[in-house]
DNA sequence: TTGACAGGCAAGTGATGACTTGCCTATGGT
DNA sequence: ACCATAGGCAAGTCATCACTTGCCTGTCAA
């Protein structure tokens, strides 16, 4: 299963979907409906579950979350990993030595 | 001019403006017609000067590419300051204390 | 000054993406 | 057994985006 760079960039396209990884890097593990809940309270954002939902599973496409089932619950948990491939790409502008 | 980091996500998102930042990395400041080229044999892309020179002011919305005007030609310079706002947004998933 | 070259402007089209709506499955408490 | 909770599936809508098409402006060389 190959997770293609453009799923992360494209998951990191969307505000809704920033704002679920800010909610997950301050609380770890979060199921659905806390995400919702935490998306209208601490971003002003009134989305349905069903909008988070899909969010969340282009997240997960992209390797940047990965979840856990246990019960009913479904807990969603962040994986920072594929965001050092993008800095990586293109090294810092003036590292390259600018004159040729 | 604020620079939304909103820009800076989205010109990533696409894989042609993707190769146009690999591109200007490869060799800095080319003009329009000779990343059109560089983008047809490097990458296999066969896009029109036009795509090329829309994707170019998404890229300078973005803060990613700035511009030179000498003549009649008009030189595209990389910028990647705005990508370090990426990594240091979400930090690395192991490095935040796990359990609380 | 004429024409080739480098680039810009703007309306239109097709496809992708975000979101909704309605219904369905499964788990757990009482 | 029952019902509320947590979540999933799928079709449909609407807006955004990438790209095209056609024409226009500005620069340089002959």
């Amino acid at each position: 299963m190959v997770r293609p760079v453009s799923d992360v960039f494209k998951a990191l396209a969307d505000p809704t979907r920033r704002a679920l990884l800010d909610e997950l890097t301050d609380r770890d593990g979060q199921t659905l409906f806390e995400l919702c809940a935490r998306l209208t309270t601490n971003h002003g954002l009134a989305s349905t579950r069903q909008a988070v939902s899909q969010h969340l599973e282009v997240l997960e496409a992209a390797g940047l979350v990965s979840t856990r089932r246990e019960g009913r619950y479904k807990y969603h948990h962040l994986d920072t990993s594929p965001l050092g491939a993008i800095t990586e790409r293109w090294p810092a502008t003036d590292a390259k030595g600018s004159n040729s």
